[in-house]
DNA sequence: ATGGCAGGTCCGACCTGA
């Protein structure tokens, strides 16, 4: 079963290189955060055309998820919206049963400042996301938050800024805990793993990323984990996202 | 020190992102 997520930054914009993704690497589920498209002008025809369907939950111009899959492989049970979020309209979750595996999509709140209510927000979100885990066997998506120094190009220059904060980190570990395992970083120990590069003064080439894009699978299917890794060339090319896809394959 | 890119939308600056 291969797993796949990614932040498209407007999936209007990524619609091509969405399909390339899909053609390349043929993943069973993908997870999309950042849609950025109303409900009414979400892509099913040009991914039924390329062998996939999906069901998104959606809110215009902002955020937006959605969980695709094989045409062959039904979508079940789902749900729009995290329970306990604090902004249920802002599209931030859905989930949804695919060949007998709980998997949900998630994009959660930048955080914007650490001194803003955005911040409480963002933390809140964390918190439901922790509360609803254990339902779960794959939580894919953009969680804004990294896990550790070792997933910030600059721990220093990020120092007071929102990602990188104890009480984020310490709501991620909460998510762990709750029976979920980070797969890039089970399979990976000590690898940088950036999924993130800010669009402006060639951070990308320069390697200044962030690791804040994630596939948790459940405690249970760990030991099935083959592979875990991030397409960088999906991050060059013509129109990339900022964020690149995370992959993974389970036995 | 500042802004730098790219997406959206109120088509022309402004907001958001991380």
């Amino acid at each position: 079963m291969k797993l796949a997520t990614w932040n498209v930054n407007s999936l209007k914009a990524r619609l091509p290189r969405v399909l390339e993704l899909l053609d390349k690497h043929g993943p069973d589920v993908l997870c999309l955060q950042e849609t950025k498209c109303e409900r009414e002008a979400f892509p099913h025809e040009a991914l039924a055309a390329a062998g996939y369907h999906a069901v998104e939950h959606s809110a215009g111009r902002w955020a937006g998820v959605a969980v695709a899959a094989r045409r062959d492989l039904p979508l079940e049970d789902v749900t729009r919206g995290l329970s306990g979020e604090v902004a249920p309209d802002e599209a931030r979750w859905v989930a949804a049963r695919v060949d007998g595996l709980h998997v949900a999509s998630a994009y959660v709140p930048n955080g914007r400042a650490v001194d803003s209510a955005e911040f409480g927000r963002k933390l809140a979100f964390l918190d439901a996301m922790r509360a609803a885990a254990p339902a779960l066997d794959v939580l894919a998506g953009d969680l804004n938050v990294t896990r550790a120094d070792l997933d910030v190009y600059d721990p220093l220059a990020f120092a007071g800024s929102t990602h990188v904060t104890p009480e984020e980190r310490s709501r991620l570990e909460g998510v762990l805990q709750a029976g979920l395992v980070d797969a890039y970083r089970e399979l990976h120990p000590d690898e940088v793993g950036f999924t993130w590069w800010d669009y402006r003064q060639g951070h990308f080439h320069r390697r200044m990323g962030l690791r804040i894009d994630y596939l948790l699978v459940g405690a249970a299917h760990a030991p099935r984990l083959r592979s875990c890794g991030i397409d960088r060339d999906l991050r060059k090319g013509p129109k990339p996202s900022d964020h690149a896809p995370l992959l993974a394959e389970l036995a």
